[in-house]
DNA sequence: ATGGTAGCCTTGCTA
């Protein structure tokens, strides 16, 4: 069972470039970051097309998550569970058989001093609580997404004039790591160790070209996926072209 | 050099 995670920035900007990563990849299930458009919006027969079943959460302009499928999912959650006031579109989770998947969307959280960055802890507190209660079901499960974290100083390209973003604070990588101390296994990390390896890259100033980037986009499995795991990469090709989202895909095989 | 780019239904916000 393979499953991919993009931030695509825009479901409807990236539409062709979605279309073909699908027809190229072929992944199981499909997760989807920052779509930014409301689920009647969606473009559902583009995706339909290509055999995909579609469930999605969002809003206009910003957020929204979305599972594609090959099997149509069941058990739907949508919405982080722990607190009934937050209308931010940014979890969804679903069963495809024997494996729960959900497709992640953490708040950025920047800039640090704001609330953006309290709502970003308290979000982080809820993923870690929520992964407890799914932990008890002893299912293979997968939370994969753009957790807009990165993990180490190995995963910024430049980690002294990150040091006080929302992305590398130690609040936020103390809470990232709860979640690995939990039992949840880093899929990219298993397969390959060498620093600089990066899911994202800024528009600005020439990032991509530079490979100044950050790995910000995981996949982390539950124990008995985990046990599962075959293979782990990042697809660097869908940054490349023209009109690209700024995060690029990655995926992981199951032997499941 | 405190810049730069992209998407949204904007004239600023988010990333």
């Amino acid at each position: 069972m393979k499953i991919a995670s993009w931030n695509v920035n825009s479901v409807k900007a990236r539409l062709p470039h979605l279309l073909a990563f699908l027809e190229d990849a072929q992944p199981d299930v499909m997760c989807l970051q920052e779509t930014k458009c409301l689920a009647q919006d969606f473009p559902m027969l583009e995706v339909k097309g290509l055999g995909y079943h579609v469930e999605t959460i969002g809003q206009r302009a910003y957020n929204g998550v979305a599972l594609l499928s090959k099997r149509p999912a069941e058990g739907l959650v949508t919405g982080l569970p722990g607190d009934e006031d937050d209308g931010q579109p940014r979890y969804i989770e679903a069963s495809f058989g024997e494996v729960r998947i959900a497709s992640v969307y953490l708040p950025n959280g920047n800039p640090v001093g704001t609330d953006k960055f309290t709502y970003k802890l308290a979000w982080m507190e809820r993923l870690i609580g929520h992964t407890g209660e799914l932990l008890k079901r002893e299912i293979p499960f997968v939370l994969a997404g753009d957790y807009n974290i990165c993990p180490t100083d190995d995963d910024v390209y430049d980690p002294v004039a990150f040091r006080d973003d929302a992305l590398c604070r130690a609040e936020a990588r103390s809470r990232f790591r709860a979640l690995l101390y939990l039992g949840l296994t880093d899929a990219y990390r298993v397969f390959h160790r060498e620093p600089h390896r990066y899911t994202f890259w800024d528009y600005q100033a020439g990032r991509w070209h530079r490979d100044e980037g950050l790995r910000i986009d995981h996949l982390l499995l539950a124990p008995h996926a985990a046990d599962r795991i075959a293979a782990c990469n990042i697809d660097k090709k869908p940054r490349a072209k023209d009109r690209s989202s700024d995060h690029t895909p990655i995926w992981c095989e199951l032997a499941l």
